[in-house]
DNA sequence: TAAATATTGTGAGATTCATCACAAACATTG
DNA sequence: CAATGTTTGTGATGAATCTCACAATATTTA
């Protein structure tokens, strides 16, 4: 697939006719990582606009003690980086490929540019953050209001939304992270994520299969989880 | 002070002419609120842009069994409903006037030719989307990692930057919210915010007088809170 | 395929905090 | 200035869940 490809499937981006893709896709680099490299580093200033083409990476927080807070799990076609740009920040979170994945970047001036250039590219993006927001905001509720198990199925809700395939009104959720990841997502411990799996599939509400998840009934299933 | 004197406070427009602010501002409509009263409710279709010239509001989201967690307060010059205009969601928060309070409110439609006609407001209010999703990933960390104690000093530490004033490295903020609200920012119970400013002050951390309260130190503080 | 490593499952004890139930202090109003 | 309502303080209790310790599986590597 050629970057031009790439980038027309970016929500951002799509509103460009495919002269302008590929005049931004000419400015863009690829770039690889392996999994469990750092691609971001918290602190850092941002000079770097990110959209990824292949592979997952995780953004994440981490705490002096080394504990870790998984905000978000990004897979092709989605972009980061653009935090910091924005504002002028430094880095608010640090983004690691959580398999090998690859990349493509633009620098700083070119994503500015890109914005002056193209107002639709500006407008996309201000309802990529409010969208953005938006679920930050629901996961703030979340941590504050619910008890683990609802947190445990809103995080389910969230990789089901992201990267699960329908059928017949059951989600099946392939490759799930480990409970661990599940865990730092919902603000849990991991054993908590291991015994509410467990309840959750007594309960008849998910079922299990390896690393795969099946949702029954999901639309029933995020009724009852917020 | 007149609507333009307003809207020229506001970091999204502080770019442009005092002409563009008129025409702005001829489209402005100005309403009050009183304290206690709802000015925007959770699942309503957002069609109207706020801005805020005098009081203050609380954002919140509410659970079903009523209780409730403040995203946010907002003053003067502060704004709100651009998020469902934005990306054309339902509203994702309720506000409510936690004073008496005066806003001013733009239409949907000329919020949105707004931001076409002129691309620095865009540009502008990515900015502070972006500002204000660093601020929401900070909140999921800490409620994520951190315990009650840590939640409070946070909050203090929040207040105490949007409406603390300094005296030789000590910020005093004046009319605290009640406890109650505190909780409802932190994620934890009104008895835990009574029992953890009492911990504070006998640390000398802080010292409490009626409503007011001065937290020493202020970047160390800070310092040992994140 | 055996060994080594990584991930998940599970019991028990410790801990944090929410909740309940009042008492005390403060503010508001007739 | 009573008296009525609000907000804050505080003890006691119990529930949720974190942590520790290790067993049981799965997965990867030699």
């Amino acid at each position: 697939m050629s970057k031009t490809d790439h980038l027309r499937n970016v929500p951002i981006f799509t509103a460009l006719s495919d002269s302008d893709l590929n005049r931004i896709a000419s400015k863009m680099v690829s770039r690889d990582y392996e999994k469990g490299q750092m691609i971001l580093l918290e602190e850092s200033t941002g000079e770097t606009f990110f959209i990824m083409t292949s592979g997952t990476v995780k953004v994440t927080r981490l705490s002096d003690d080394g504990r870790e807070v998984i905000l978000a799990l990004l897979g092709e076609s989605d972009f980061f980086g653009e935090m910091s740009l924005l504002d002028g920040e430094g880095r608010s979170a640090n983004i690691v490929a959580n398999e090998d994945a690859e990349v493509m970047t633009l620098s700083r001036r070119d994503f500015l540019e890109c914005l002056e250039t193209y107002p639709k590219i500006a407008i996309s993006l201000l309802e990529e953050l409010a969208v953005r927001l938006r679920k930050s905001d629901q996961q703030i509720e979340s941590l504050s209001l619910s008890d683990s198990e609802q947190r445990i199925g809103i995080t389910l809700i969230r990789l089901a939304e992201e990267r699960g395939t329908i059928k017949r009104g059951d989600v099946m959720v392939q490759n799930l992270p480990y409970q661990q990841d599940i865990a730092n997502m919902a603000g849990t411990s991991r054993e908590t994520v291991s015994r509410t799996l467990k309840l959750l599939e007594d309960k008849k509400l998910v079922k299990r299969n390896g690393s795969d998840i099946t949702i029954f009934n999901f639309n029933d299933f995020r009724q009852s989880f917020s």
